[in-house]
DNA sequence: GATACTACTATCCTAAAGGATACCGGTATC
DNA sequence: GATACCGGTATCCTTTAGGATAGTAGTATC
C-alpha cells in the first residue's frame, strides 16, 4: 500500500502562502539572528546610550561581543554610532529610523516572554504541590 | 572633567520597564532560539505534517537537525508527535495548543520579513541606477 | 606617580549550531 | 532480487556564537 502524504500535491508543490510565510520568517531571523541584537535595540529605545552604559544595561555581555553586535546593527542601519569630540572622546549609540519598524515585532516578543515566564512559573508550582 | 553618563542614575540602577522588556525579549529568544523552530511551526500551521513532508517544506534542513528540533519543540509543548499504527507506521507532527500563543509573534516576524526584503530589493535597485 | 574612567581590541578558548554523508530496519512495489 | 519509500540514527566535520581574560591609548583625578 502506498502511504499517502497528508498534503495535496498542489499545496506542497506550489509556492503559496505557507511557503511565503516560512521564507519571510526565515528572512527576519536571518537579520536578527543571535542572542543580543533585539535586546540591544530594546536597551536603546529610551534614548542614546554609551558603550559602557549598554554593557551595564545588558548585564552579562562582554565588550568584544557588544562591539561586534553594535557593528552589525550599524551595518544593517538599525543603529547610528556617533563620536562626540569631548575630552575624553565619548561614543554614543542611538537607534536609527529603521529600528522603529521593529516596534511591533519587539512588542510581541516582549509580551510573549512575559506570558511564557508566567506559564512556566505556574507549571512549576503545580508540579510541586 | 568627569564625563557624565547619559542616563540618570535612578533609571539605570532600578529594575524598571526597560529592563523588564530586555529580560522578556531575552526569555523569548531563549526558547525560540536557532534558525529552525519558528519556521517549523509556521510549516505546521496548515495542519499536521509527516517527517519527510516537513523536510521538503523547509527545503534545506537535514534529517538530523529536523529530528532534534522536533524533539525540542515537543519538549516545550509546541508540537505533538503522533505515531499512527498504519503499515508502514507513519508519524505525524502537529501543533499543540500552546503554539497558538505564538501567532502574533509569528505574524509580526512574517510581515517584517516581507517589508525588509522589499526594502533591500529597492535599495539595491537604486544603487544600480 | 598611582589610579580610574573612556571605548574598545587582541588572544585564546569552549560549546553549540548546523551540515554532509552514510546508514538502519521495515515495508512495499516492480 | 532490485529498488524505493518510511522515519529516522550515527558519525564526522566546519562554522559560528559566545565567553574569559588581558591589554591598549588617552585623559583626568587624587
Amino acid at each position: 500500500m502506498e502511504t499517502e502524504t497528508l498534503i495535496p500535491k498542489d499545496r506542497i508543490h506550489t509556492p503559496e502562502a505557507c511557503n511565503v510565510a516560512i521564507g519571510a520568517v526565515r528572512d527576519t531571523l536571518y537579520v536578527l539572528n543571535g542572542k543580543w541584537k533585539l535586546p540591544l535595540i530594546v536597551a536603546m529605545q529610551n534614548g542614546p546610550l554609551r558603550f559602557n552604559d549598554i554593557q551595564r544595561a545588558l548585564g552579562d555581555i562582554t565588550p568584544k561581543i557588544l562591539s561586534k553586535e553594535l557593528r552589525d546593527l550599524e551595518l544593517n542601519e538599525f543603529v547610528i554610532r556617533r563620536v562626540e569630540a569631548t575630552k575624553p572622546v565619548t561614543v554614543t549609540y542611538e537607534l536609527a529610523e529603521y529600528s522603529k519598524s521593529l516596534n511591533s515585532v519587539i512588542n510581541e516578543l516582549r509580551i510573549w516572554g512575559i506570558q511564557h515566564k508566567a506559564r512556566i512559573t505556574s507549571n512549576r508550582r503545580s508540579a510541586v504541590s
